[in-house]
DNA sequence: TTTAAGCTTGAACAATCATTCAAGAAAATC
DNA sequence: GATTTTCTTGAATGATTGTTCAAGCTTAAA
């Protein structure tokens, strides 16, 4: 009867940062006890093998992510200045993060999807679960008439989503503040029109 | 003096989908000369090692889609006809291509960004290049008199490629026909007012 | 203080990785 | 037909991969 030395949630952080950084398949074991100051045997012991801290991390990951919208959200009383400090969030990362660390959950659905059906679910669920929470945003400014109930709430959620997806993409090819501000801009207006 | 007995065009195309399929990092050389049908000295011979098969495949893709794509676009007269058969091909890839096999491009540069510079800035560009002609597209829109001058060509196709990344990503977390039609028209839509 | 449970440690495992290279084979030149 | 050039072949390289495990250590219960 001994309890664990280690932080678990800092743990999944770190192994959070680092499959963002370099991915699933070109982060090594050897690089996932540097970051977390594991030794094998301790992370085989807790999270069973490289996938089930992956799956931890996502789970950890969806946590962090969903505790940060939420305050943002409660922060706001309409829809559009809801989504629009969501944006600026999702732009100033793509601009300030660090280059590659992009959203964990389409960096490595993209990264696996067709190889691990396991993973490659669980995302795309927690995705669904994402595209959910900014329904209920607009759903609550068409219920406070601040939009029209046509398109639906779900339908204009699917586009921000895929907006959001595409943006970070984007980013890729070109990190400008002025572009990437700009998209974001005509993003919210297509979807709150 | 003695020719090569491999079609290069031919192997850089079963390296092109075998890279998009498991990712750069996931494609081992073992799966790549049985794709390839090479022998590992051949390949080395030939590309100089594993990134350069991969920056030889980015070339073939980027060839092969230009031409598909120009021979899309002079298939069509309007701006809104052009890029609404672009859309039905990108939409019917997401649907009806092999999981996880989407474009090489996007999954490339989402897998790499901000581990290799070099292959990065390739598909950078190649995405900017793919970009450029769909301004064009929308350009020959603007002086027919089809759509608007303002917001302009560049900032229309900034857009579109956005949306079409969106897209893609979005289909990875649901491959459903309904939504992504919608998802496409309704990007088409915002394009071209 | 002894015992027992379970976490930590890190060396070792087989498998796979990207890459090399010397030998064999084929075509072009003489 | 001989020679030379270049491509092909595939075994071998050392490094790295994910994973295991027995020994050591720490803590809580007895």
């Amino acid at each position: 009867m001994r309890s664990a030395e280690f932080n678990k949630e800092h743990v999944l952080r770190q192994a959070m940062v680092t499959f963002m950084q370099y991915g699933y398949n070109k982060t090594s074991m050897q690089t996932l006890t540097k970051a977390t100051g594991l030794h094998p045997g301790s992370i085989y012991c807790a999270f069973k093998n490289k996938k089930g801290l992956l799956l931890g991390a996502i789970e950890q990951y969806q946590q962090d992510r969903n505790a940060q919208f939420e305050t943002l959200f409660s922060q706001h009383t309409t829809a559009h200045s809801a989504l629009s400090a969501l944006l600026d969030v999702i732009v100033d990362e793509c601009l300030n993060g660090e280059s590659g660390q992009v959203c964990l959950l389409t960096k490595t659905l993209t990264e696996l999807e067709g190889q691990n059906d396991e993973i490659s679910s669980v995302l795309a669920n927690n995705l669904i679960s994402f595209e959910n929470s900014l329904a209920k945003v607009i759903q609550d400014g068409i219920k406070r008439q601040e939009i029209s109930a046509k398109p639906d709430a779900k339908e204009r959620a699917q586009f921000l989503a895929m907006g959001i997806y595409g943006i970070r993409t984007y980013a890729a090819t070109r990190r400008q503040a002025e572009i990437l501000r700009q998209l974001s801009d005509r993003l919210l207006a297509t979807v709150l029109t």
